[in-house]
DNA sequence: CGCTAGTCCTGTCTGC
DNA sequence: TGCAGACAGGACTAGC
């Protein structure tokens, strides 16, 4: 199981990179129930050029020379992908086909439904309440400090919290946590400056990682391309129940948090 | 405001 | 072999 987070999301950005200004020819919106916002009518992008592919959070954005923008959440499940036009493809669970100049399209398929796209005119608004990007130069110990200063919940929590921190889901949070020795029940505002210190590196290199391995698939997550991701072969504690450490050889334990799986080493986290 | 529990959804796995 | 139930969890909402 898997969701899209930072680096998944990254991979997909840069794999469609290569669609900077290509010309939109149609667009056809196979599930209406998929799209959460709509600012301006989804026809206004046709003939348009895409200007800019980015990502913010676990959001994939694409910009339009008319100043709209597309943006789209995987979910758990959804996969946003190009493909040539005359390759046959699967087409359950496809909702959003983005026809392209010259005979391609994208696809934007996700059987749990759980994703969704957003026509959205300022990107400014839509993400105003997003946190710091992770991998951003003002992400810093300092600043993990002071958000998590006075919060009692867990660690955990916080690293999930898009509000604080942007891009990070279950996997990413459970090996960042394991990579800087941290249990994940931990109050936030329990972690010494030393800790936090060695988390905000662990952030920083498990994210890196992910991203040089192109994403992490354990059963669904596929790049641009449809491709598979390589970081679920580097997992050090994610989908490892009752698995020795590979560091130390305890059983690795699962437990709850926030209604969500945790995956740790108890004698190599504290 | 901070936090928890419930909700959505479907493919896959487990146990009888 | 078949089938019911558990399970996976990102983001949002209601409620305390």
């Amino acid at each position: 199981m898997i969701m899209p987070e930072l680096p998944e999301v990254e991979t997909i950005k840069n794999n469609l990179q290569e669609i900077k200004g290509k010309k939109i020819t149609a667009l056809n919106i196979r599930r209406q129930d998929i799209i959460k916002q709509k600012d301006f009518d989804p026809e206004e992008l046709i003939d348009q050029e895409v200007t800019n592919i980015d990502r913010r959070g676990k959001y994939l954005c694409l910009a339009t020379g008319n100043h709209c923008h597309l943006l789209v959440h995987m979910g758990m499940t959804g996969r946003f992908f190009l493909l040539d036009q005359e390759l046959s493809y699967e087409d359950k669970h496809l909702h959003f086909v983005l026809h392209l100049d010259p005979g391609r399209k994208i696809l934007f398929q996700d059987p749990r439904r759980f994703g969704g796209i957003w026509f959205v005119r300022e990107t400014a608004t839509f993400f105003q309440t997003m946190g710091m990007e992770p991998l951003s130069p003002d992400f810093s110990p300092e600043y993990c400090l002071k958000v998590m200063a006075r919060r009692k919940t867990s660690i955990k929590n916080i690293l999930l919290n898009q509000s604080i921190i942007a891009g990070i889901g279950n996997i990413y949070a459970d090996e960042a946590l394991y990579a800087a020795g941290i249990m994940p029940d931990r109050p936030g505002a329990g972690l010494s400056s030393r800790e936090m210190a060695r988390l905000h590196r662990a952030i920083q290199e498990v994210l890196r990682k992910g991203i040089e391995e192109k994403g992490t698939t354990v059963r669904d997550f596929r790049d641009g391309y449809n491709r598979s991701g390589g970081f679920q072969n580097q997992l050090q504690v994610y989908g490892r129940k009752n698995q020795p450490c590979f560091r130390c050889g305890q059983t690795i334990g699962v437990t709850k948090i926030g209604g969500r799986s945790s995956h740790y080493c108890s004698r190599c986290q504290q």
